[in-house]
DNA sequence: GACCAAGTAAACAAAG
DNA sequence: GCTTTGTTTACTTGGT
């Protein structure tokens, strides 16, 4: 089951001969046009806004891409946090030209402004070069909350590297960033695909934005399966035509392949220090339309090739330093033209040697290993009583500005009552708990929080919860699902019928919702009968549990 | 300060 | 071997 999911992922389709490059490319610009972002208008949407870069070629190391912004990294090291607390002084400023070399050799870099957005820390994350890996890495600093690939980021790995692929999604309180090397095929993760299909197919069609990529992957997508097998829809003949013209592969099919054939290419890249650096070219609608020919004029990498050295890669430390710090060790070996410096090694000469072509600018680094800066204590500054906005559930978003909340808009236990209360029959699993809130509570889309964790643990500790096995009334029975406890629900209604359920204080949060539920519905429904249960073990000691459990199975 | 409800973080284990 | 589900403990916060 769950091996399918880990395998619908961009990378599976890598090295099928059937899917270009630009294929990759063009997927990963239509990704980027539906990143998420915050309500308010951030500052680096206007500094580096996409219809401000005009320019058709930049030269840089990387990029990172909002929704509708695009920075280019030309330094090594970015920091990305808020630094604006009113969008107006930033309008006021000239946009940021994306032209100009920019470089900075100093190692503060330079940074990328996130503010006013009140859920991004002042100083949020770091993306640096890693001189020792050849890699970019990503720093979390703030304590706001950040994912990566959807993924959060827990509190022990702040202020650790963790290593960034090309293609991987970055959020820092709720803005989506993806960060795109040049000279390589945008990867999108599995856990990001899944997310991102549904409104891939909202926005570009079933035909996928007319990309054989995406049409496979559209057409793999659990989510579509999902919808036609849910009636929502009937028919894709876009679909049934990719089937047809692509008999030959099957994307899972190849997928087996790949991994195999990825394998040796990464041995094999090991030994091999051939390294490309790249001009990256942007069109003025980054995502028009493949043709039918895939010719898109999407956003296009010209690489260009060169060797390197074998084995500078990845020396100790010292001898690194010592390497780097004498500029001959990348000066080009042959005499071909005007060779740029291969991105595994950013360094502001590089990017002069590209520019002009001769190198002079000595500046280098200072090259002691960059230690990203200790965290300056987060700003406590907002968060003195939150006033939580209610929200009801039902249709849509119901639930106003979440912005900034630190908390669920209600408590756990009113919104667990919500969920099980909105099924007919007042049973609910986990994962559709987890479906509920994300359908009507936008908190809990938006937030970096481990609210899972928080629903699985008031459950466990909440005594008005009752977990029962799933009824096998549809074949694929397994499992558990929630209830209102029984005993809970008969005292509630004991308590309701005398007219002061009201009034409870002891679990005020599920009786507000049962109340709500019985002024509407005048009935709570009762959980089935799950018949043979050896009797509730609520045993604190599990080893004891285990023991009683055994009794119960020998009788 | 004691107490409580609620929430966060995390360790751990069983199930799938 | 991985993710999901569940249980539990420790600790924090805000309110009474
Ligand atoms: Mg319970």
């Amino acid at each position: 089951m769950s091996s399918i999911q880990n395998k619908f992922s961009s990378e599976h389709y890598l090295n099928n001969p059937k899917y270009t490059l630009e294929q990759f490319n063009n997927l990963a610009s239509c990704v980027t046009s539906i990143l998420s972002s915050v309500d308010v208008e951030i500052a680096a949407s206007y500094q580096y806004c996409n219809s401000k870069n005009k320019s058709k070629e930049i030269k840089a190391f990387a990029k990172l891409s909002g929704n509708n912004w695009t920075y280019f990294i030309k330094t090594l090291k970015v920091s990305i946090g808020r630094n604006t607390d009113k969008i107006d002084d930033v309008r006021g400023m000239a946009a940021f030209d994306t032209d100009a070399p920019n470089i900075t050799t100093d190692l503060n870099g330079s940074t990328i402004d996130l503010g006013p957005a009140k859920t991004v820390s002042r100083k949020h994350g770091i993306i640096e070069f890693n001189r020792e890996t050849g890699n970019w890495d990503l720093i979390i600093t703030g304590r706001n909350g950040a994912k990566l690939n959807y993924k959060k980021i827990k509190t022990h790995n702040l202020n650790k590297r963790i290593p960034l692929s090309c293609g991987d999604v970055i959020d820092m309180g709720g803005i989506q960033m993806i960060f795109i090397l040049p000279d390589q095929m945008p990867i999108i993760n599995s856990t990001c695909l899944t997310h991102f299909i549904p409104k891939l197919v909202t926005i570009y069609g079933l035909n996928g934005n007319n990309n054989p990529l995406i049409q496979d992957l559209i057409k793999e997508s659990s989510y579509v399966k999902e919808q036609i097998k849910t009636g929502h829809l009937q028919n894709i003949p876009v679909l049934d035509n990719i089937l047809l013209e692509n008999q030959r592969f099957s994307p899972i099919e190849v997928a087996e392949k790949i991994t195999e054939i990825k394998n040796e290419d990464d041995q094999e890249l090991d030994s091999k220090a051939d390294e490309t650096i790249a001009l990256i070219t942007t069109s003025t609608d980054p995502i028009a339309p493949l043709s039918p020919e895939h010719k898109g004029n999407v956003l296009e990498y010209n690489t260009l090739k060169r060797n390197l050295p074998v084995g500078t890669d990845r020396l100790p430390k010292k001898f690194q330093i010592s390497s780097i710090s004498s500029d001959k060790q990348y000066g080009p070996k042959s005499t071909q033209v005007t060779e740029p410096q291969p991105i595994v090694r950013p360094e502001a000469s590089s990017l002069h040697t590209v520019t002009d072509s001769n190198k002079s600018n000595s500046q280098s680094f200072s090259l002691q290993t960059v230690i990203p800066p200790l965290q300056p204590r987060s700003e406590s500054l907002n968060n003195k009583k939150e006033i939580r906005k209610e929200g009801t559930p039902s249709d849509g978003d119901n639930d106003q500005t979440a912005k900034a909340q630190s908390k669920a808009p209600l408590p756990y236990g009113t919104l667990i009552t919500q969920a099980i209360l909105s099924t007919e029959v007042g049973v609910i699993s986990l994962s559709d708990i987890y479906e509920f809130l994300l359908k009507n509570y936008e908190y809990f889309r938006i937030t970096t929080a481990d609210w899972q964790n928080s629903v699985r643990h008031t459950l466990s500790l909440n005594s008005a919860f009752q977990k029962i096995p799933k009824k096998k009334i549809s074949s694929k029975g397994k499992g558990m699902v929630w209830c209102i406890d029984r005993e809970y629900r008969a005292e509630f209604l004991k308590k309701w019928e005398k007219g002061y359920a009201n009034k409870s204080k002891k679990n005020a949060a599920v009786d507000k919702q049962l109340l709500i539920h019985m002024s509407t519905h005048k009935f709570i429904p009762e959980p089935y009968d799950n018949e043979i249960r050896p009797h509730e073990i609520r045993t604190q000691d599990m080893s004891q549990a285990k023991g009683i459990a055994d009794e119960v199975q020998q009788q």
